[in-house]
DNA sequence: TATGAATGAGAATTCATTCAT
DNA sequence: AATGAATGAATTCTCATTCAT
């Protein structure tokens, strides 16, 4: 019982987090509910309100991003242009934009607690990746690892359909163009 | 009055232009009538729908755009990298990311013939000097107007307010690893 | 100048009786002006507003159905059935739903005066042709001059599009019923 | 619940259809609601917009007209011309007058299917009893269906305060009149 | 606990009426 | 005097959130 209730939370999030990608944070979370296959008030007994929604779904990109940065540094070893390129490309699939989405809601710095002890937590991490890349000469000196993460969300963020439609490829062309920029 | 009426519509482009680059273009129609000192009526009045002011938004940039490209074509003799960035840090001010928004509402290529054809227009002008900017050796030759001009876009599109506040200077960071990134 | 002013004037009154008739009174005054010709401004600066528009069209019509009246009871002598066909006949092309339509926002029997004052008088007239036409033994005895007014208000006012198309026919075939009905 | 949505959900056709037949298929809906005691919203749950609404409206008007044929149908043998006259009178309480009304948003003949159905199906019932009718002698062969549906629709649609007020009886004369007007 | 229904508040849009030229 | 522009008030419709079963 309790990890069937615990798979329908963490499915309502999956689809939150997709759908905030897809469409923006300002989805209907009806659309949401339906989509887990839920209805709307078991979101709610969930997630008191669409900002802690949008916090579980903050903590499950960050989550991912850990793993990514901790992967990447024990491959570092054995092929660091490798492990950075593989790294580059989990952030691109972690639909970051989703994260810039959930967080729009926080004014200045009032970040929730949890949320923002995971975001410290797991930039320390990519900034630990990031120092071992700088130091190995793979990555410029001057980028910190803030700036990486916000680039990657920016790049990846929904786009309208006329545009996406008409570049199908564009979020891969820009991260190409990214990585070369971020080469010292 | 005549004048006085068009410098007022003026006006609600412009206010319109500044807040879908600030917030989207989701912003209340209300408080777009409110920044330009009108009634909700008069901004009706104006522009029947949403879609037609920003359809008065897009071509208000493409307008500036088009002039800075012209404008980096005719500088560009004299010296080709300073024309070239000018070019780009002029891209950034010109609030892209309200375009981009702007575009939102569209379907696949059912721009507003208008639109379309001052987008046609305007990407042929950028065309121009970017070909010229590749035969100087300045930028890489596989990059092309579309992509690039959606590239500044993406990167100076709204950001939540906590980001905004916790990295001020984000955007000409960005604005740097992509001219890095954008060299051949 | 002043047959000018009477000339729109009475055009404006023109254009609302048919718009009334063909929309019901709801129609945009906008609209009104627009079909005649003038601002809306100018609209309002003959008539104060909705109510003094609609009191003119219904003035316009009660002076047409008293000349139609009038005009019956002349021709009466000659040939009885023929002067009460004629009579009913103009009174479908008075457009009497318009009439209905413009006394709509009275409330009670706060008929403003002249309003009141033409339709006794109208009504006066009419009942004096139906009083003829009764002795004449052709209409029935027991129908009152409002009553026959209304009638063919009833079944003249607009139609939802949907119906008119369906039943072109419709009106003729309506009055002609009611013809029948109305004999003695 | 689910009954109580059920009766919640007749309610508002309900009041609807008064409201509709009382003051034009314009009325506010939130006029609705509130006669129905509910909130805006709850209608709009259970009608996707006013044409929906309106849609319900109709086919509960036919629904009912399609029973009170069959009843005279039935009742035709044992004493022909209550039947008839009967009918006539049910119509009359059946708010013809506000399906008229309901059905005053569609063009031509785009009749939302079940509507169209529901009235094909009806008018059949109500051709069915005039075919009888007429066979007996009582109506005039010359009349159709649809006409004299739209005929008593059009004799009780809702009118302005000030006639109904200062006609009470104006309805049930008028249908005396009109059912003269149908004997052979 | 899970659900569908109910609700009020907010945003888009239209229109009668007033104002400034 | 004539006009087009401006405005607020009404109305439709949508959605986050709460409630009753």
């Amino acid at each position: 019982m309790r990890s069937d209730a615990t798979r329908r939370r963490e499915n309502i999030v999956r689809e939150a987090r997709t759908l905030f990608a897809a469409h923006g944070a300002g989805v209907p979370l009806e659309s949401v509910a339906e989509a887990a296959g839920v209805g709307i008030a078991t979101l709610y007994r969930n997630f008191e309100s669409r900002t802690a929604l949008a916090d579980a779904v903050a903590l499950a990109i960050l989550a991912d991003m850990g793993s990514a940065a901790v992967e990447a540094l024990a491959d570092f070893r054995t092929d660091p242009a490798a492990a950075w390129h593989t790294f580059i490309t989990r952030l691109v699939d972690l639909d970051l934009g989703a994260l810039t989405e959930a967080l729009a809601h926080y004014v200045a710095d009032d970040l929730s607690g949890p949320v923002r002890d995971a975001q410290v937590h797991t930039l320390a991490r990519v900034a630990e990746l990031l120092t071992v890349a700088q130091d190995a000469g793979i990555v410029r000196p001057d980028l910190d690892a803030l700036e990486l993460v916000l680039a990657m969300g920016m790049i990846t963020r929904p786009q309208p359909e006329v545009i996406r439609s008409a570049t199908p490829r564009l979020v891969p062309r820009l991260v190409d163009i990214f990585e070369a920029g971020m080469r010292p």
